[in-house]
DNA sequence: CTGATTTCTGGAAGCGCTTCCATTATAGCA
DNA sequence: TGCTATAATGGAAGCGCTTCCAGAAATCAG
């Protein structure tokens, strides 16, 4: 008895270009214009090596592939300083879903780095840097330190696209949502609705998201109210806790709105209020920002600003390819729209005046 | 006025080994070596090349190294049907943490595959069993719909390991928490805080871990009971809100325990309870499966087993780099420990019955 | 039925690296 | 010092593909 191989099994991976073209009687460059949809290949042959092909599941080899073509239809996709966050925020999922979807709608290839030290930075960065490799980048930013990723990438002159404005933006191609008036619609919605003290609780202003929100404020109040009263400004940090601490500072300047910079914060805020007892949206109106699910159901019925996140990623997936084609395309931004969700956290325009049209 | 190259920049990554050995007065050969780390370089040569690597910022062309080796110190995750639950459930999120994070240690990269459709699966296939791009795949698993993926890899005959048992699970190597063992314990617990009707909420039958918690739900009984209750079984879905009306259909049998077979739906269990007027754990106790961040703040306090999936991730891609140094380890499967966590939702033992040792 | 075009095809070079093999430099020992 | 054993190096082949170039085959006018 001997234990014989299964030749069947075996041919099903391994085979080459070469092989095939033994198989179909013509040369290996007939074959790889074949596999390339060159049109110069007599349609008679083209099918028989087609054939063939199909029947021995073969596939070109990659790296072959790439080292000849100087592409490996691969991106990679860097999550700076994340771990934390990765799990507790759904941003982070939705943009690698959209992200990922995008990479299959065009048949490139995801290559993921989570990189939540400076180790792991020394760590990936060589891997990403190395020529032959990855056609291209695409970067989650938004904090001070993400610059030195940035900067790496743009030194290698590797295509790159930056999610979230990076701080220093200019020479850089990035794609972010229109913070700033997207802030801008909800709190004019806020004054429309009445309300005469609108306060803010932002992000961390260490990062753009952070700034480009409290913005957004600032520019509404001042085309209201003329004046920003700094009191009614009060830093969070993104979380549930964040949220209520600030709202607790908030109350005894006793706002009758509140633009939260996100819905983890914004439902701290009610809880805030709630315990001081005071109701939403009749003492005070809250606007949050991201439309999470949570934040929709239940009592909270929070009116929100809603990103279209894995959107995003298509966007930025779409950004990168057509840098990946043409070298010549200039550094830009991209913004995209966000819209304005209401609910019962803040009373309800009409219609006719939420649109301005008669 | 003329556009000159900076060649101090275009030099920064586009080098070859040829370069290398020319700038360092050596053939090509011995530049792969030290950047191979063989011991037969002279220390000098040695360092004078590492200078010129350094001095460079060389890294070796990544496709042509691993269409010379075969090896292409990447690895796949395959994430089937996962994109209604991919950011509901942090299972994912956490899962893919665990795996990165093994892959930066053993300086492999990840790349990713989301596969939400049959087209997906069709679209990416081709890419994941080609040569010369993956060393090795990892694949989510647990329901019917995988089978088809994983039998693909299995004949492509690349190394690859299942996480979560798959239906078939000979001839495969496969990942899972202990899921029977883990829920017997559980279910022991409540049988010792004194509980003599304890029904279970499992997860969808047509999924493995929705059987094995099932499995070790009607083991423990049998121990205890020697018999066990149909009319106590429900099945749920890992929704909240099939965990509420499970238990709404568990409620008229008065069981004084219950195990659900997740954290979401004991939430949607206690909910019922709450609804129904009774109490948790007086009137009923409760354990759940995942511990869930959620479910253990606030008024729910939930008894849990909790599953530590970044280690399953790590201790996967472990395996998968096992496989691939070594192709003629076989097929096997690993279980992982779990822990039960006893909090408020269920009464609690005094240590000394808790281990059984006197 | 030619000769000039156009269409197809095969050969060969080259992508940038690793690694076997042969050769030379060095060390070890008598 | 001379001879062998060992260490260090260079040359060349090969990984599997694409693509340029030149030549063969097919097409079309005249």
């Amino acid at each position: 008895m001997k234990l014989v191989k299964n030749v069947q099994d075996q041919r099903v991976s391994n085979l080459t270009l070469d092989d095939i073209a033994r198989l179909a009687g013509v040369s290996r460059s007939t074959v790889s214009r074949v596999v390339n949809e060159h049109p110069s290949v007599k349609k008679d042959v083209r099918q028989r090596v087609l054939d063939i092909i199909e029947e021995n599941h073969f596939h070109p080899n990659a790296a072959a592939r790439t080292l000849a073509m100087q592409r490996s239809w691969t991106i990679g996709l860097i999550l700076p300083h994340s771990v934390s966050t990765f799990f507790t925020d759904p941003y982070y999922p939705n943009l690698l879903m959209g992200i990922a979807k995008a990479c299959n709608l065009y048949s490139y290839t995801l290559a993921l780095f989570l990189v939540s030290t400076k180790e792991d930075e020394e760590n990936v960065f060589p891997r990403v840097g190395r020529k032959g490799f990855l056609d291209g980048v695409i970067v989650q930013s938004g904090h001070h330190g993400d610059q030195g990723i940035i900067g790496r990438m743009i030194d290698q002159k590797i295509p790159l696209v930056v999610v979230g404005r990076p701080f220093r933006s200019d020479n850089v191609t990035y794609i972010d949502i229109d913070n700033i008036s997207a802030v801008k619609s909800a709190v004019n919605y806020l004054c429309k609705t009445g309300c005469r003290k609108i306060a803010t609780i932002t992000g961390p202003i260490d990062s753009t998201v952070g700034i480009d929100r409290l913005e957004g404020y600032r520019q509404a109040i001042r085309e209201q109210n003329g004046q920003v009263d700094e009191s009614l400004v009060v830093e969070g940090n993104f979380t549930e806790t964040g949220g209520f601490i600030a709202m607790q500072k908030l109350l005894p300047f006793k706002p009758d709105g509140v633009f939260a910079a996100s819905d983890v914060m914004a439902v701290g805020a009610m809880r805030a209020v709630e315990e001081a007892n005071l109701r939403v949206p009749e003492d005070i109106s809250i606007i949050g920002f991201d439309d999470l699910p949570a934040a929709s159901y239940g009592s909270n019925q929070l009116s929100t600003v809603r990103q279209n996140v894995p959107e995003l990623g298509l966007r930025a997936v779409e950004c990168l390819i057509e840098q990946i084609g043409d070298d010549s395309i200039a550094p830009h931004g991209v913004m995209m729209d966000t819209e304005l969700i209401i609910r019962k956290s803040c009373f309800r325009l009409a219609p006719i005046d939420q649109t301005g049209v008669k």
